[in-house]
DNA sequence: TTATCCTTGCTAATCGTTTAGCTGACACGG
DNA sequence: CCGTGTCAGCTAAACGATTAGCAAGGATAA
């Protein structure tokens, strides 16, 4: 069944059929409500392979990811998936997992950076889709991307270390400073923190903002007292026994993730000691285990569907031609903390904030 | 740049080009050469729009899914993704809620049925894929979408009630047999359940194993033990609390799922009691939280990505034309046992299996 | 009445491929 | 030398829509 038969069937052209059903012009009543009846009687849909052939459009955006499992992905994706849903935007998702046995024909692409160059330009080449949205979970250098694509890309969750591509992410920066504020708040001073990875983007934001709150609060963090951490359980664990093992230890740890967070409730439980009256955590990523720990840990949630949401704007209105050269090239999603039973007030000499 | 245009440069006929680039009939080195030549000095790659069109192919495999975000979806979506990719196929993917707006539309649809037949033959009328798994995680009646159909459909993870579908699920029963015998052979004789939501399948066939296991090992399961539950944690922890307060209470616990466990693990810590050195606890899924809780969670592993693999494996057959006939219509992956540290040994006096 | 304008609906070109079927060249056997 | 077979490579139709541009008819104004 197609529009020549339902021109057929209704006794009309086939431009008068697409009028109709795209209501892209006037057509007088009793033709419409022949074509409509023929169209419901059969059940006809357009074709929308041989549409997008004709326009030169697919209606569809391409979706590519590092890993699917990776904790944030799924929401991020949900996100995309609902703001493009409401325009009439369709999502063809690529597991960069999934090329791997194209790649493989190709051996001579090994770098990742390339590799992720290469399907996006298959996925752009073949023209199946209409734009692209990066979902990155590391800061990668996707430099040259740029210059050899002419359609709509933006990265979503990670940082763009290349200034000419959108991105949108989080408030590394300012949630980890509202964070070490909030434990000044409950009186907390001698605070440490056990970092992420510190060649990452994430961990070495997060920093900047853990100095500039204890700068802003006046105090002098104690270098001790930050540790490196690798975003594992494993790392949270072992740094949180070194802390609780010193002579004066900290009353509050900040971990840079619920992960290293986790490892480190139990090393203090591990000690003897508890958590939050002996020493208060708070974590970040807000993952689902963050809820079921006991105590349930206080940590900072990152709006991933908000994420989501805003790329998938971002990208439609690309696609749609709004004038974007005023708006930003990075937008940053707020994050906000949760506040659960890992952090106990203490009464500190020198008074709150 | 076209398929015209690379065979004007390279100064052979479209079909030529065609027949290099398939290789779909012979043409003579030096021809081929040229075309070659001129196809990468262009970075020509053929509009699969097009391509569609006239070959009445997609490559394209629609993924339904009811909410990304559920706690099995991306693992079993990896699985598709990988297996589909290594076969040359893309996944289109559809978030039910997506949809969401599309059906506000047409607002007759409001029974979740109708609305994911719905999705299914939009996805499949628009002629945008070959075929289309359905990711489901409740046993919904889907009749009626069958007749409609006439591409590929496999339903992966939840069971078909129409048993005219293809369908991959995993292994319920046995699995809850096994690891209630399992809890025998540590010496457990007074073993509590608390069930799943009891309506829905997934509860259904994990009693069925657990009654088998008690007969099979000779033993009546003492009804008073069997408490219902609906899959969330408050669930586990009250009908944990209830199992420590009895007056006999059980050795070992069988939650059917992890956040019950959880639930379960917490009241029995509570009430003043060690996991599992005075009750023992099982928990079933293997997310993530199992490998966190402290002690950490013995439970049923899943095999998601398994399961993606095996339907998208099936989806591919189907469009292959393979002879299916003898094959089953429901594939069944088996779960496996995670030992970790909340069940212990005891001894009865009976003996152990 | 005639010129002008507006509206509806048609014809046919077009998007970029694939592939059936034809042509012509060449090889080979009788 | 002719008939036959094989093969490379071409032409052109087809896939199913959209849309520019034209034709025809009716309304309106002078």
């Amino acid at each position: 069944m197609n529009i020549r038969k339902i021109a057929e069937l209704a006794g009309v052209s086939t431009a008068t059929v697409s009028y109709v059903l795209n209501g892209t012009k006037n057509v007088t009543a009793d033709k419409k409500k022949r074509v409509m009846e023929v169209v419901s009687k059969y059940g006809y849909q357009t074709n929308s392979i041989a549409k997008s052939l004709r326009v030169k459009r697919t209606d569809n955006i391409g979706v590519l990811v590092e890993d699917i499992r990776g904790f944030s992905v799924p929401a991020i994706i949900n996100g995309i998936s609902e703001r493009a849903g409401e325009n009439g935007y369709r999502i063809l998702l690529n597991d960069l997992q999934m090329l791997e046995s194209l790649f493989n024909k190709y051996d001579q692409i090994t770098q990742h950076k390339d590799r992720i160059n290469a399907a996006i330009s298959l996925l752009l080449y073949g023209a199946r889709v209409d734009a692209v949205i990066y979902v990155g979970m590391f800061d990668r250098d996707i430099t040259g991307i740029i210059n050899a694509i002419d359609k709509p890309l933006v990265i979503a969750y990670s940082t763009a270390s290349e200034t000419a591509v959108r991105s949108v992410t989080y408030d590394n920066e300012n949630i980890s400073c509202e964070a070490i504020k909030y434990l000044f708040n409950q009186g907390h001073r001698r605070i440490a923190v056990i970092t992420g990875l510190s060649r990452t983007f994430p961990a070495r934001a997060r920093m900047k903002g853990v100095l500039r709150a204890f700068k802003e609060a006046g105090y002098e963090p104690d270098a001790s007292l930050i540790l490196n951490g690798d975003w594992e359980y494993a790392a949270g664990y072992s740094r949180g026994s070194e802390l609780v093992d010193m002579k004066d230890p900290p009353t509050a740890i900040f971990a840079m993730n619920d992960l290293m967070a986790a490892g480190t409730m139990d090393a203090i439980s591990d000690a003897g000691l508890n958590v939050p009256k002996d020493i208060s955590v708070v974590g970040f990523d807000n993952r689902e285990i963050a809820a079921y720990l006991r105590p349930k840990l206080t940590t900072v949630d990152i709006d991933l569907k908000g994420i989501g949401l805003a790329a998938a704007q971002t990208v439609i209105d690309m696609l749609r031609n709004r004038d974007l050269t005023t708006t930003p090239k990075k937008t940053v999603i707020p994050c906000k903390m949760v506040l659960r039973n890992t952090v106990a007030t203490i009464n500190f000499s020198k008074g709150a904030l």
